[in-house]
RNA sequence: GUCAAUUGGAAAUCGAUC
């Protein structure tokens, strides 16, 4: 069975569940006990392809068979469910996990913390963190590196600085994992040059950061249109020995597109493919929407076809982008030619193609008309904040303040909340 | 003796004092 185990965990790590499953089968025909190591690792695998129905299915098999479940499966399903943003289910796991008498680890508490910090839900975070302490469940790295994270990505670098002195102090080393979410706070906030000097000082003592750390402080700099410095870095990055690779281009790019330099990202691209790399879907959807919004289509549409020419298959960003620039240009019959081809093929518009027509919309006053595709928008759990901030500023443009009240608190009980 | 938790690039609204 150990055998058997193996093989389906690697079959399941590479994605090939239906192998994985027809092993599973096997077994059963050889008349070899399945094990919870089994299962776990099948169930593993449809987490991370977002098929919880089917992870739950096998979660059912195993506990009817008598095999579990697990603390291991248990902290699966509920990292499966936070993926997904599904706070509810995760949480109602971890209580059941109560029922049956299983105790919660530092990785089943680890994954909730890290839902909680997905969703920005800070303080419920740092609640669950007491808890964990509480329970005598001891925190590891990884649970430190989530919760700098999660304060991170709501700009509190303050607090994650903090929890990096209380990790050190307890002996955690931080690693990349540590260092990347405190780039990216420090940049969020505005603060690329902190960023940098943190990054100086990293250097200076010699901790090893990655591709991924140096990128994310690229992104940073080119946000505030630092292009300079960003081609600096990169060339630090390169010095230090790590790959220049294609989403360092990708970023660089960006950053020169954001300063409009045109020339700058001909040059990129030519260096590009003399390095041997072409530019996939992301460039492309930069410089396609870069184009639009210069006001220049045709432009963005050669780019459109270049990229198609190329093999990039459009997504549902490729698409949006250009619904967007269809409709800032007025071009709606257009747009929604766009979407349906959009439709025949994979793609799938999602809250933000329909917040293009939305404002589209508004903008042009038709209010009645927007609330009917906000009512589709309500059944297809695509409204958001953004899309009723559109239609709300859009009522207030027409002095109908009333509709735009009702519409908050329309919101509210949504559960989606106003910014 | 195999299973579980954390990492980088593109898109919609708004960004006051000019």
């Amino acid at each position: 069975d150990v055998t058997y185990s193996i093989l389906i965990d690697s079959f399941t790590k590479n994605g090939k569940l239906d192998d994985a499953r027809l092993l599973l089968h096997k077994m059963a025909e050889e008349h070899i006990r399945a094990t919870a190591y089994t299962y776990n690792s099948l169930i593993s695998g449809y987490c991370k392809l977002g098929k919880l129905d089917e992870a739950e299915s096998l979660f059912d098999e195993m506990t009817n068979k008598g095999l579990g479940p697990t603390v291991i499966t248990y902290t699966t399903l509920i990292s499966g469910y936070c993926r997904q943003e599904n706070l509810d289910k995760a949480f109602r796991l971890y209580h059941e996990m109560a029922e049956t008498n299983i105790s919660p680890n530092t990785h089943t508490f680890t994954a909730l913390i890290g839902g909680l910090c997905r969703a920005k839900l800070m303080d419920e975070a740092v609640k669950l963190f007491n808890e964990m302490l509480e329970q005598n469940v001891i925190p590891n790295e990884v649970t430190y590196n989530v919760l700098i994270d999660g304060h991170c990505r709501v700009g509190n670098t303050v607090k994650a600085f903090e929890l990096l002195d209380e990790m050190m102090e307890k002996g955690f080393l931080p690693d990349t994992y540590t260092y990347r979410p405190l780039i990216s706070g420090l940049c969020l906030t505005g603060r690329a040059s902190e960023a940098k000097e943190f990054v100086d000082d990293l250097q200076r003592e010699n901790q090893n950061l990655n591709e991924i750390c140096f990128t994310e402080l690229l992104h940073g700099l080119c946000k505030e249109g630092r292009l300079r410095d960003a081609l600096s870095a990169w060339k630090e990055m390169a010095e230090r020995g790590l790959n220049t690779d294609l989403i360092s281009y990708g970023v660089l790019i960006y950053g020169a597109l954001k300063q409009r330099d045109m020339v700058k990202l001909s040059l990129l691209l030519k260096e590009m493919y003399k390095r041997g790399f072409k530019p996939d879907n992301v460039i492309y959807t930069s410089i396609i929407d870069a184009y639009c919004k210069l006001g220049n289509l045709e432009e963005a549409f050669r780019f459109w076809d270049k990229m198609v020419d190329d093999g990039c298959i459009p997504n549902v960003v490729t698409y949006t982008v250009l619904i967007n620039g269809l409709c800032k240009a007025g071009f709606v019959d257009k747009a929604e030619l766009l979407c349906k081809q959009m439709l025949a093929s994979k793609s799938i518009p999602n809250q933000v193609t329909y917040g293009c027509f939305l404002d589209n919309l508004t903008m042009e006053g038709h209010m009645e008309k927007a609330l009917e595709l906000h009512k589709a928008m309500l059944n297809g759990f695509l409204a958001n904040t953004v899309t009723y901030n559109i239609l709300i500023r859009g009522f207030c443009k027409l002095g109908r303040t009333g509709d735009a009240s009702e519409l908050l608190i329309e919101m509210i009980d949504n559960g989606i909340s106003p910014d």
